[in-house]
DNA sequence: ATCAATTGTTGTCGTCAACAACAATCTTTC
DNA sequence: GAAAGATTGTTGTTGACGACAACAATTGAT
């Protein structure tokens, strides 16, 4: 859309095989050739925004990476966890509940109702609603769910403290 | 692609102008008839990613809403600060050190070099590389922005605290 | 009975992370 | 010094996700 490249550069590159984060070759600055390893000295620390985005995909890898034999993302062991919870719950009072949107949950339930994890329920008292109930299948396979997650929740304070951990649940408990 | 729908509903709704998530009209359960206003009771306090991801959200929003008046968003905020204290760095220094990828900072760059804020400069040791550098009205927009952020973390500390923002910054140190 | 509001659904749009592939360009190695 | 390998910037695709807008069916209020 922009200037892009007025030079004759178009795309390069071999596409190697470079996987893990601590792998580091390059050297940094562009012009001066120094190690220029560590860039640091920004003004980035002070900006809580920064820190958490980095944390929350952090934690998120290591949530998907856990529960990867299972095949379940956050949100969705979000959205069966709250149903588990309470069953019998609509699907906008389970949306309003975790702060995601009524069109995204009808994808996330569709999924999961495909596994049989999730069932809609034709609501008696309201036509237009579902109940959601977890299947015999999703309750036994939360339970498992819950066991990774809290493998999960290990890791996390591995990560950076188990008193930390709490205290940052603590801070953070307003939002939940 | 699963099950979808098996009754004969299709679609609803006026599309109503529901904008603050405190209006609460609905009633929660779908089959008893109960208010079910305080869902609550959930198994979901004690997950560290859940209440990150939440306060993320908030986080990033009130970024860009405080910093709606020049159009910066956090990732071009965060690319901005930097590139501005560090001048001359290669793409990919910046997007190893943000933990961004290498594509997504092009079209980052693209629209920052749009607007002027920041040039590729052709470095002279490597021609592969770009020197990134602030134009003259990047460093001062910049400073601009940064006084617009400073602003955006004091309403973090009156969200969580004033003393909980420092402990959370705190914690979280070792992600910057 | 009429009109506004709610629920689930479909669709679009823009952001973002994760990959894969490529041309141009170093860097290494024989 | 030429060949092989690695790096940089770029383009493109995929999928998760949040934000909106519009709609049919249904409910509730008047």
């Amino acid at each position: 859309m922009a200037s892009k490249q007025q030079t004759s550069r178009k795309a390069a590159g071999t596409g190697a095989a470079i996987r893990r984060p601590e792998t580091r070759a390059a050297n940094g600055r562009a012009d001066s050739g120094d190690t220029g390893d560590d860039i640091g000295l920004d003004a980035l620390v002070g900006h809580a925004g920064y820190a958490v985005r980095r944390f929350q995909l952090w934690i998120f890898q290591d949530f998907i990476k856990t529960l990867a034999t299972v095949d379940i993302r956050p949100t969705q062991y979000s959205v069966m966890t709250v149903i588990g919870a309470n069953p019998g719950l609509s699907q906008m009072a389970v949306a309003k509940r975790l702060g995601i949107e009524r069109a995204r949950l009808v994808h996330l339930l569709d999924s999961l109702e495909e596994r049989a994890l999730v069932s809609r329920i034709q609501s008696a008292t309201d036509r237009r609603s579902h109940a959601l109930h977890l299947t015999g299948r999703g309750k036994t396979a939360l339970a498992q769910f819950k066991r990774l997650a809290a493998e999960h929740e290990r890791h996390v304070a591995e990560k950076i403290g188990k008193e930390n951990r709490e205290q940052l649940l603590q801070i953070l408990a307003s939002f939940t």
